[in-house]
DNA sequence: ATTAAATGTGTAATCGGTTACATGGTGTGA
DNA sequence: TCACACCATGTAACCGATTACACATTTAAT
């Protein structure tokens, strides 16, 4: 690999000339930045990115702690960071907790010793504050945290938007799958939703979980039909949960959404693609990400004035594990 | 954030003697080694990982590149790779093509600006040949690449598999998906599949595919059943695409597995949620993650005498989509 | 014409580590 | 007692960039 020395010898400059067309710095003549530009191109150098942010103390990197990959959920938010943060120039680290909360200690830790420009979390717990005494920024994405800059939905509002639309439809005996009670996220939905039904007068019951895996789904769904078995509607912690409810469901035999409605909660790419389609509330992940990145480029830039906790709407999706709503209206 | 610098004072050595300490290399006193230890402590310092990379050219740091995060198969490959290198005190950092095959080479740019130890890719496209000249060792994972060290499945024999399987169990008309152009895995499968049916005897037809996305993969399956609607078994080049033909499927009412049995390739988490649950082509991505990052570290510890091409087994997951044996056997 | 400001370039310090080399003390065998 | 290996530690060069500062040369303003 040329460095900076062979690009200023072939060129017949000093470094510091070099350093000055690389960066757009200082005064350069013209004649000298094409010299400079063509030793570059011969010798097709990159500068060293390590050396850099040794001086600079910042690399162009961003750091993004995912609490597990394979929820497809966390990749589509994955997404929506990369598009926006590689058009200012900047590059992704993907860190996965794999719902190893210790794990994100580490990461952390890598991140920082790696002069990371920024981090973006999707992984604390509720009440942990290692996010404290950094420095570099963080956004807070799917989850808030004090009042530290965030990106989230209003899950309270999506729990309740669930549970009414279940109602609507005609469901009787509700169970709730309640999400890990460490998330805020998980918690929200699901305060929202016993809010709305209480307030309805329906009768429900509650499935405690404590992951959102898809391994550990197939157990809830299980648990959920022995204790419940004349259970009418579901409300489901996650997608990757409800597929997992839906299959246990058409395993037993229930007609869907006839006898058994179900809502998920994400909208995760799959879900359009289970039989029958799942209705869910949305949220707008590629969009959080894009947001989150957006929100992280102006904390790193020093901006001011500009909202630094952006709630997302969430939507009902209708597909086809609730009837039409005239059917029962 | 303290430096060696700092520790070296507060312990009243030179840093030579703290970076021995911190390396274990060379003689230090014991009494010196605890002093450093303590003074480590209560700085709580941690060295910085970008002035050790500058000055070694290696960081801790390995370098994943995949087509796509949103398919479920490269989040689990991901997984194998993280549990193998972190025992060794490594770091992954994922780059994501989105099959967007230009960002390749900006990923490995970047890789290389900040010295990665290693590059695990599952990401090149045949006949392009930008690996050759790095620094880093590489290692090809679901793909293959000349003679470089790699980890795959033999896809021919897969496709083979999945053809037989289907045949076996009474499909006469099957129709075929077959994957991307460039990729080697895709065409490997299609070409054990064609092979298989041929010497079968049995009629197929072929519907190409130019992805292996979520989006993209309705829109195939829609066209499948215009074009072949008396189709009776299907091969779809992987689990996703097989989702969305199972969706159309049923969405057109057919009975899956009496009137139209489906085979998929990979065996990704939600393959078994599906309903009826999916059969298909296993490949067992989290084991080849590992073997892959395995491999790559005996090529990052220059070991010798190790095989360098890796070849993974495939199995056929019997599930719900294909019919038992005895019923037509 | 005189001087200040603007332009162009190089030297060297710096970022925070690692390590080659120098130096000095101690132990051991001849 | 001498020589030499071993132990323990410090000084300084180095990795490859950035940039403060110094200096020289133009250009513009008075």
């Amino acid at each position: 690999m040329a460095t900076i020395k062979d690009v200023a010898k072939q060129a017949g400059v000093s470094v510091a000339t070099v350093s000055r067309v690389l960066n757009d710095n200082g005064y350069v003549h013209e004649d000298t930045r094409k010299l400079v530009i063509e030793a570059i191109q011969q010798l097709s150098y990159k500068p060293n990115e390590v050396a850099r942010s040794l001086f600079k103390k910042k690399s162009r990197l961003i750091g993004l702690l995912l609490p597990d990959i394979r929820n497809p959920f966390f990749p589509e938010l994955a997404r929506g960071i990369e598009d926006e943060i590689q058009e200012q120039g900047y590059q992704l680290i993907i860190g996965n907790i794999d719902e190893k909360y210790p794990k994100e200690m580490d990461y952390i830790q890598t991140f920082e010793q790696n002069n990371v420009t920024g981090i973006i979390t999707a992984t604390n717990l509720t009440g942990r504050s290692h996010y404290d005494d950094l420095s570099s920024p963080v956004v807070f994405l799917d989850r808030t945290f004090n009042d530290h800059p965030s990106v989230f939905v209003d899950g309270i509002e999506g729990g309740r938007m669930a549970a009414s639309e279940l109602v609507k439809r005609g469901s009787k005996r509700i169970t709730i799958l309640k999400g890990p009670a460490q998330l805020q996220t998980a918690q929200d939905r699901f305060n929202g939703a016993i809010a709305e039904l209480r307030s309805a007068n329906v009768d429900f019951s509650v499935i405690e979980t404590s992951s959102f895996s898809f391994s550990d789904a197939e157990i809830w769904a299980e648990e959920l039909f022995e204790k419940y078995p004349d259970t009418d509607g579901i409300l489901a912690s996650n997608d990757v949960v409800a597929a997992a409810v839906m299959h246990e469901a058409l395993r037993l035999g229930k007609a869907i959404p006839e006898d058994l409605q179900l809502i998920g909660f994400d909208d995760i790419p799959l879900s359009r693609l289970l039989f029958p389609p799942l209705s869910t509330i949305r949220q707008p992940a590629y969009d959080m990400g894009k947001e989150a990145a957006k929100l992280l480029i102006r904390l790193i830039n020093k901006e001011t004035h500009f909202e630094k906790n952006i709630q997302m709407p969430v939507m009902f999706i209708e597909r086809q594990t609730t009837r039409k709503v005239e059917e029962n209206g």
